[in-house]
DNA sequence: CGGACGTTTGACAAGGATCAAGTTTTGTGG
DNA sequence: CCACAAAACTTGATCCTTGTCAAACGTCCG
């Protein structure tokens, strides 16, 4: 869904300000000027193919990037391999700022999709800060953000049941994923999830075989199924009340 | 620990620049042009005993605190008041940066100690983007590592086991705390615990009776052992092996 | 066609939850 | 300072959600 778009090849990068990504209703209007200065900040775009590591765990003063195109994941794992999935990454999320700020990434990234990200110049977000106090701003409020999701993903994996934890994460991603959507698209049946069962058992600190079976269950049960990787849900309202969800309001998100 | 101490009481409010939090190891310093800056922000003191609502789950607009002393926790409740304990809070932690910086707090937070709070006026922390772009970058190290602990705590929750859980919980908070102590008070035998089981279990994802029993084996194990509020460690090293805990490098913190 | 990868299912084990009492500690009022 | 109640901690018995093991099945792609 993400994929696959003229401009997702890095070789005809559009500009910040003509950036398809500004255009979306979820994204702050920003001014001239603001937009100037990130595409000053901005390096180049890269490509890579799905499954590649974007960020290692451990790396310090790792590169800063903006996610232009396709899905990601955030995760930390243990040494016996053992992964736990901290949150997805959608089109308009930075890549690598908590572990700029802290110097060290604490966590790994990698494409879920072939994606397209644009790289960032490190020593540049000091003059961000200096000069462009609304765009500090938005750096702080991306950090919140971010957190805040985590805040959520974490009540669900230490308290909600493993059927409610899956409800839960399917109406996320669904909701967000409808926000990155131009109306065009949204009209498309179902929604492309890029994930496997694996990543899903990894988010929600499930097994692999258990998420399977109450992932059958639940599509049993008439809440949603699947085509393929393309996720119908029939019961939206339902899920919600199963997992206990509570709409978040939001405003305009910042896209640095 | 951090309570009754003379200049806990708000009467006698100390001054920024003499803040006695200033002084401890692990803050940066900071310019005496920005410390006026945040003695203007401060608006006053505020006293709480144990177990107050500092920030109710959902309330827009909360008031900006910084944490002078004592200990409190950030949580998220469902419904049927299963409670997920975030993370806990020491002094110089800031409270509501995030809920104000999101416009709507979606967690609660609540005093363990008897507490004081330096509270903040928030219409100046526009003026503090304004002028003060290198305290604009700490409040975003600060939402940035309060994150990182979120993480942490996130992959404890969904990939380790109760025993390695409590491990993990009880080395963090061991650490973070020497981080904090004055040398001479951490001359003190053990560290004071101002926490029940409950909190442990609403922190671990973990029910009440499985916290205890794990608690007791791994006492009886000799990892550590209580005597009232007062944890002994005696293998802190065989703990952090147990709970495959990573050593995490740190920079100076901001004091906001 | 044959792997590699992802999904599905069943059987079984086990870690953790729940239920139900006790016991100890803490706090409070007399 | 004692007495009593409330809160916190313990423990055992039992249930059940979830994990582990094993194997089969499907599907995509070289």
């Amino acid at each position: 869904m993400f994929t696959a778009r003229p401009f997702d090849r890095p070789g005809n990068a559009v500009s910040c300000e003509a950036c398809p990504l500004r255009r979306l209703p979820v994204f702050r209007e920003n001014t001239a000027d603001e937009i100037a200065f990130i595409a000053s900040m901005r390096i180049d775009q890269i490509a890579l193919s799905a499954g590649q590591t974007i960020l290692q765990e451990g790396e310090s003063s790792p590169p800063l990037y903006s996610l232009f195109s396709g899905w990601a994941i955030r995760y930390k794992t243990l040494p016996d391999d053992r992964r736990q999935i901290l949150n997805f990454l959608l089109p308009g999320d930075v890549i690598g700022l908590q572990a700029n700020m802290l110097g060290e990434a604490a966590h790994a990234v990698e494409s879920l999709t072939d994606v397209v990200l644009c790289r960032h110049s490190r020593s540049k977000i000091w003059d961000l800060y200096q000069g462009y106090p609304e765009l500090a701003f938005d750096a702080t409020w991306l950090t919140a953000k971010e957190e805040s999701l985590v805040d959520e993903a974490m009540l669900s994996i230490g308290r909600r049941s493993a059927s409610q934890r899956i409800a839960m994460l399917l109406v996320h991603l669904y909701r967000r994923t409808r926000d990155y959507l131009p109306s065009e698209s949204s009209a498309e049946p179902g929604l492309l999830l890029p994930i496997t069962q694996q990543h899903l058992a990894d988010a929600l600190g499930l097994s692999l075989v258990h998420t399977n079976k109450t992932l059958r269950r639940l599509r049993n049960s008439g809440y949603f199924h699947f085509t393929g990787q393309r996720l119908f849900m029939t019961d939206l309202v339902g899920l919600e009340q199963l997992a206990d969800y509570r709409e978040v309001p939001h405003r305009p998100r910042p896209l640095l």
